[in-house]
DNA sequence: CGCAATTACTTGAGAGTTCAACTATTGGAG
DNA sequence: CTCCAATAGTTGAACTCTCAAGTAATTGCG
């Protein structure tokens, strides 16, 4: 087991400190710029839009509750707090689930789906701009490597590959772009 | 001048796309993870955290709010909001700068102090067990090199060796490995 | 079948962040 | 020396997220 610290305690090393700083610092203000473009945009943050894309990368447009939470790796109370709100935009609508009086279904509404539609160029844009345009492919598999290890830390079960995507082997639409 | 795309639209390649997703996942639950430790270990999130640091490694143990927030790369609004909070737990405490009566200087406690120093080791344990101990060294040079690309594109003008540093040019207490 | 344990989701309070004013002070142009 | 623009910092409302607690439907064990 490698999981926590069999290692005794130690305190960065000047390299880890240096890149430590400079992706708290870089996560940070690329959250806070992807929040700003999509606001402006959309008038919603980059939460919203991630459930508006995995929602509109499903089959149906649609997805349980449980379900979504789970590929987006958030809470279910987060997530609820979240549908209420597009819910009162109209991008989302609230199906029943036939086989379970418990469960409820989003859905992207066509409302929903031309907003996200619209929005996706200017949003993959500001990200090609901060991120890949600026990234070597050689860096951009690094980026995957180094995200997925800690991943791996932090969500153990999880592939990489198929955390926020709804139908994990093979993509229905593509058409999202990021 | 590369800054916004001169170059015409394009989605993000598979590789980017996946990349990416594995990026916001890992990030996203990073920065939970981060705020949970401490939010148990101090009863402060992470960005709290990083404030009480920053001040540690002044010589004096203070900054104006304003070199602090350039420091920290954040509003002024949300340094109030959160000097207020440190004030309130007695970890900070707000002078008077001499030489501009606007000015005012956010301290460091002797509380705060400890706070900080008996917070660290877990802090630092939870950063190295996510994060460094499963990256090779040339991926902690990676990790930097792409945030500090990332920080370029959103932070012109800030090197990513000064950022998160308040003495910019060689620390004066390394103590806080973090 | 009957009921306890589980699962699905919601609720509401508390905390942190953002944004757009707003106050107080300083500095520089004329 | 007088003002006015710029600077330092604060305020409060709106929003999102977290966490603990709650409701409702379902599962499965005996």
């Amino acid at each position: 087991m490698s999981t926590a610290s069999d290692t005794p305690f130690r305190w960065l090393t000047d390299d880890e400190q240096r890149a430590w700083r400079a992706y708290l610092a870089a996560s940070a203000r690329l959250g806070e710029h992807l929040d700003r473009v999509l606001t402006a945009e959309a008038g919603m943050p980059h939460a919203y839009y991630i459930i508006l894309a995995m929602l509109s990368e499903t089959p149906s447009g649609g997805l349980r509750m449980t379900d979504l939470a789970d590929v987006l790796l958030i809470s279910k109370s987060r997530l609820t707090h979240a549908v209420n709100k597009l819910e009162a935009l109209g991008w989302v609508r609230r199906d029943a689930d036939p086989s379970d009086r418990r469960g409820s279904v989003a859905c992207l509404t066509e409302e929903g789906r031309r907003v996200l539609v619209a929005t996706a160029p200017t949003h993959v844009t500001s990200v090609v701009d901060a991120v890949f345009d600026r990234l070597t492919p050689e860096q951009v598999e690094q980026f995957y490597e180094i995200s997925s290890r800690i991943l791996e830390a932090l969500a153990p079960g999880e592939s990489p590959d198929s955390v926020l995507r709804p139908a994990s082997p093979g993509d229905p639409t593509p058409a999202t772009g990021a």
